[in-house]
RNA sequence: GGGACCGUAGUUCAACUGGUUAGAGCACCGCCCUGUCACGGCGGAAGUUGCGGGUUCGAAUCCCGUCGGUCCCGCCA
């Protein structure tokens, strides 16, 4: 249909004769002289139409509008010198067009402008709900290109590596633990369902058992929760298993990966070894899992300082068992009011919202502090002295200080430092010099507690190892419960992008984890039976990773929600409002599902 | 399940502590314009202020409900 593209045309091609394709992306009418702007998937080309060209082609190219369907056909000139435009990598040439076919019109009033010159910030509704216009503004288009490198520079390293991709069942078993699952009715096992997969997680594993050796997939999840800005119902995993593997060495092969990927795609060389942390230390020394270390305002425990002073909500805490932790504001005396750290401020609510019951704060000023009267009047010049030797604090900082139960002060004081980070601009997004803080967790605890079911929860998932002497066997079940699994997550500046572990592959300890978390034998066996049949038939040593493929697009191109990454994506209530799906289906197949509708309508 | 913010022309926004005929840019329609490139000039059409109720002499504005959207908490092994 075309013989040349808009991008393609330099120079070389002025005198000849083109056949191009496009959108009129805008026009320009000064009655005598038409000018139009052609765009492709390439690019931009000025169109130029004349009265002497024809009174049929002049007045077609009259008629046309922004995102008419067009085919021209005309000879490249060269642009008058001074009339050359350098916004456009087209811009010293012009198609003088002696034939125009209109492919398709286009209707009045758009939903909104698509040519990015017109750009406006579109409300996400409509962008969603007509994302064939949104994708054509060429942004979107842009990110799903980076996604397809990503994923090209994935598939061939895995693939130097001797990876195989294998597709696993969309239509599975549904899985107690974790997240709610999309169900999907059978009509040949009436009453019966399917499953779409959380996660490829179980049939990877026995590809291992089946002695495939390296595995990966790029793998469609679904998981039926509520969505935030990172999270969709259906989302994208890259997925990897590997056999007779440690976790050392997984941990370094993905670094490199990572690299890799970072290497291809934005040509950054990120040559030190990914920092890694326990846990505990995330926990401690972050209040959470996943801390963002492109900043400092690290928590520190000052029970052992502040637990004594007679401050009735600090001895509360310690006797409790709990604790007295606080974030050290550099310079937060001029930068933070009172006004947000009291009750009713902003930075009240951040921690309140967290469940912490208060915020107490300490300024210091001049080698003297300036707090609450309950405080200060109990604290001695040698307290105040250890205070501001653990806490780094000098003149002009503020400390902010949270106490209660352990989990409650870690995830108040987690908050309220993202929070400050946040107001007080401590990362810079738009930087050229931006931070990529990648770091490894490890050392997950086994179990958590559920504390509204008063039992053990896999931290991860019932199918990590735990880090235990398993030639020990009296002490087992106490050892187990209190475990470290061979567990790790990569975060990537506060966010998770990925994570695995070393996988169980005795029949015997996955029973003893699968009962652990409050699973009876039947139910092990109903659910699991087919896996642990398999550990029982020669299961290899094995062990992966997963990680959330929109994510990490999403941090490389820069977008605050994975919906940027996503081609079709669905809004917050899990809706796609493009298709209206989900949606009401006939009676009919309702009936042959033998499935009755409850809801009054 | 809960909290916060938002909803005005096709679209992006405006409309002061409630005030008289709800404005503007772009898009659209008509006329003019031969070197523009966010072309320009003149004119025009376009609104159930998401919807329903309430308060008031008077509601886009205040209140209640409802629908839709975004962000967050819970939830997401």
């Amino acid at each position: 249909m075309r013989n040349k593209i808009c991008n393609d045309l330099n120079n070389s091609d002025i005198g000849q004769s083109v056949d191009l394709c496009g959108w009129v992306d805008r026009r320009r009418d000064h009655g005598g002289v038409i000018f139009l702007d052609l765009r492709d998937h390439s690019g931009f080309l000025q169109l130029t139409f004349n009265p002497e060209d024809g009174t049929d082609l002049f007045n077609t190219a009259e008629k046309l509008r922004n995102e008419t369907v067009i085919f021209v056909r005309g000879v490249i000139n060269k642009r008058p010198e001074e009339s050359i435009n350098n916004n456009i990598s087209t811009g010293s040439l012009e198609l003088n067009v002696k034939e125009l076919k209109i492919l398709n019109e286009v209707k009045n009033n758009l939903p909104f402008p698509v040519s990015i010159h017109d750009y406006e910030n579109t409300k996400e509704e409509l962008r969603i709900k007509y994302r064939y216009l949104d994708l054509r503004r060429g942004k979107l288009i842009q990110n799903l290109k980076t996604r397809h490198n990503i994923l090209k520079v994935v598939r061939q390293y895995l693939d130097q590596h001797e990876f195989t991709e294998v597709e696993t069942p969309l239509l599975t078993k549904s899985t107690p633990e974790g997240a709610r699952d999309f169900l999907v009715p059978s009509r040949i096992s009436k009453g019966d369902f399917f499953a779409l997969p959380q996660s490829p997680q179980l049939f990877k594993q026995l590809l291992m058992v089946g002695g495939l050796n390296n595995y990966y997939q790029i793998a469609k999840c679904f998981r039926d929760e509520d969505l935030r800005a990172d999270r969709q119902p259906e989302f994208t995993q890259l997925d990897m298993e590997m056999s007779f593997i440690t976790e050392e060495e997984i941990i370094n092969f993905n670094e490199q990966l990572i690299k890799k990927i970072w290497k291809e795609i934005l040509n950054i060389n990120l040559k030190e070894d990914f920092p890694r942390m326990t846990w505990q230390e995330a926990i401690d020394n972050y209040g959470t899992d996943r801390p963002d270390t492109r900043y400092e305002m690290t928590l520190k425990d000052v029970g052992n300082i502040l637990g004594n002073i007679g401050f009735n909500i600090f001895t509360k805490a310690i006797k409790s068992g709990g604790s007295i932790k606080c974030i050290n504001v550099k310079g937060g005396n001029t930068s933070i009011s009172n006004v947000r750290i009291k009750p009713g401020g902003d930075i009240f609510q951040v921690a309140q919202d967290a469940g912490a019951g208060g915020l107490a704060f300490i300024r210091v000023k001049d080698n003297d502090i300036d707090t609450i009267g309950a405080i200060k009047n109990n604290l001695d010049e040698s307290l105040i002295k250890q205070l501001l030797q653990k806490t780094n604090a000098e003149e002009g900082d503020l400390i902010l200080l949270g106490a209660g139960k352990t989990e409650i002060v870690n995830q108040s004081l987690d908050r309220v430092r993202q929070y400050i980070a946040k107001e007080l601009h401590l990362v810079d997004d738009v930087s050229a010099n931006k931070k990529w803080n990648f770091l490894w967790i490890t050392d997950f605890p086994m179990f958590a507690k559920n504390e509204e079911e008063n039992r053990l929860e896999a931290l991860h998932h019932p199918f990590c190892a735990p880090k235990l002497d398993l030639n020990k066997k009296e002490s087992l079940q106490n050892d187990l419960e209190i475990s470290t699994a061979k567990a790790y997550d990569l975060v990537l500046n506060g966010l998770e992008i990925g994570g695995g572990s070393i996988r169980i592959h005795q029949s015997e300890l996955q029973k003893k984890v699968l009962k652990t978390v409050g699973l009876s034998n039947e139910e092990i066996e109903e659910k699991f039976g087919f896996l642990i049949e398999a550990l029982e038939m020669g299961a290899p040593p094995h062990g992966g990773i997963a990680f959330g493929l929109d994510r990490i697009v999403m941090l490389i191109i820069g977008a605050d929600s994975i919906r940027e990454t996503i081609a079709f994506p669905k809004n917050q209530q899990a809706k796609c409002l493009m298709t209206k799906a989900p949606s009401n289906v006939a009676k009919s197949q309702l009936k042959e599902l033998d499935i009755e509708i409850t809801i009054d309508e």
